[in-house]
DNA sequence: ATCGTTCATCGTAAATATACGATAGATAAA
DNA sequence: TTTATCTATCGTATATTTACGATGAACGAT
């Protein structure tokens, strides 16, 4: 990537990039879905519902951890996954920022304003 | 990557991977926000309010061309940018199903079901 | 026809992401 | 203590992303 830029930019554009990263694979998305509709959240479940190796399913939980989408605890030698209400709702209300921000005002088609 | 198992997961996941991975990195969240702030839409425009080259912030907002966030009309020798409306509304319901379902459902933490 | 402007694309380099098997650590059960 | 189970991490291979400069294509203006 050469040298990364990252911090150049706006900090809520920084947050937001990285909420949306977290949600950039499809695996994450159904692993989030998952770990909603059942309240069971054992790693070992989620592997046997997704196309994936159990080493990589990890990987993406890890993924998801360290933008605190989703907690873990360990419980025995089980870990219990769950989503975080509060780091979701939040993530949820940002977006809705840019959304809403964005549909809003944005309407306006480029070709209006040809000269 | 090794090989992509990006197929065999559900659709809508997949759909909305991919729209979270366009609005993956800072200069794209940016851009959107450029692009509905001034109603001016030029590339050039952009490539001064970033920290990027020009090359660079094409490829950017060829990214969010290639998921239909935003719309570039040809204007002579310069390109007028806008965002999509309708595609920017439609990701935002598909974010709405996503967090609602998931922080209405998904309140019960994993300690209270320990067994 | 030539020049300047605007933007996309090409070529390339380096960083990240994705995926796997193998292994290690932690705990429950025997 | 030994064994089985569950998960994280390591090492590794490959794909993708990010970034830049250079170049090329399209157009307006001269």
């Amino acid at each position: 990537m050469a040298i990364a830029k990252t911090n150049e930019f706006e900090k809520e554009a920084i947050y937001l990039a990285d909420i949306a990263k977290a949600l950039s694979h499809p695996a994450r998305i159904q692993i989030l879905k998952i770990l909603t509709e059942m309240n069971v959240c054992m790693c070992g479940d989620i592997v046997e519902l997704l196309p994936l190796a159990q080493s990589t399913v990890s990987q993406h939980l890890k993924e998801l951890k360290r933008v605190g989408l989703i907690k873990g605890d360990i419980d025995g030698p089980k870990v219990c996954y769950c989503v975080s209400p509060e780091s979701l709702n939040k993530a949820k209300k940002e977006f809705e920022i840019i959304f809403n921000h964005y549909t809003c005002k944005g309407a306006k088609s480029c070709r209006t304003k040809k000269k």
